[in-house]
DNA sequence: GCTTGACTTCAAGTTGACTTGAAGTGGCAA
DNA sequence: TTGCCACTTCAAGTCAACTTGAAGTCAAGC
């Protein structure tokens, strides 16, 4: 079964222009081209949920295309697996925490925030959390 | 007690560049100037705290400069800190899941993690986390 | 045979949160 | 008084992951 790069589109929720770019990032490859058109095999679709995969697991596209370079087929290690488990769950340690504090702010009947004991130890946590490059998360951009 | 923006920097942990970035953006303000120089109160400490809550709550800058432009302390509206725990709530279970699952998969005996049951269930759940604009998160840049 | 519109390339633009660089200023220790 | 160097401004650069636009190609349906 193949698959122009519309239907790959189509089918994968992703726009043309990302397959293009993920493609020429080495992340896909098409089957060959019909005519200038790229022709891509089922399998790509396999691939594609591999790297959501990864992008939702908190990899860059380069860390996923080093994982399935070798070869063809995906090449996980397993070390990496588990310390990026370990890593995601410091993480979930700490989103909760924030969590528990948000929904304690959002109930606390200090007048002030700032004179709320639960709110500064929020405030130490939050503080404590340097070092990290790109908004967390949930970027939603109302 | 009062600052040069050296010393804010050295207390916060923020690069000058940083504060100055701020500043502009409105999350801060200086006490006025000696001279050129940026002279801050010991206040924008906490403010600065307050600041990496918010991002490290997901809060973009914009979203938190909206906090706290009105009056000058931090108003915090208590249903939208509370939305923003229940938003929190939900990545944490989804991230929840793609720990486990990562987990699984890095001690799974399967051959290839193509054929785990455990891992193309992680698929299905990384396919259906479209719809975010940012890698997730712990983009720590090895 | 001709139009249509999905495809193509390539370069440039976008976004958010900063950083970097060049060029200038001025407070303070010696 | 001098000189250092931390500060200043402003413009431009960076990064990741794409998106957008202009200009061109071409397979297929009418």
């Amino acid at each position: 079964m193949i698959l122009d790069i519309g239907e790959v589109s189509k089918r994968s929720g992703l726009p043309a222009s990302t397959l293009r770019y993920y493609e020429e990032k080495g992340l896909i490859q098409s089957a060959g081209r019909r005519g200038l058109r790229r022709v891509f095999e089922h399998s790509v679709l396999e691939r594609l949920s591999l790297i959501a995969l990864g992008r939702s697991a908190g990899f860059s596209l380069d860390d996923i295309a080093d994982m399935f370079t070798e070869g063809g087929r995906p090449r996980i290690d397993r070390a990496q697996l588990a310390a990026k488990a370990d890593e995601l769950n410091r993480v979930i340690r700490r989103l909760g925490a924030m969590r528990d504090a948000l929904r304690h702010t959002a109930a606390c009947p200090a007048p002030s925030h700032m004179e709320c004991p639960t709110f500064q130890r929020m405030l130490r946590l939050a503080s404590a959390t340097r070092a990290r490059k790109r908004p967390s998360l949930t970027t939603t951009k109302a």
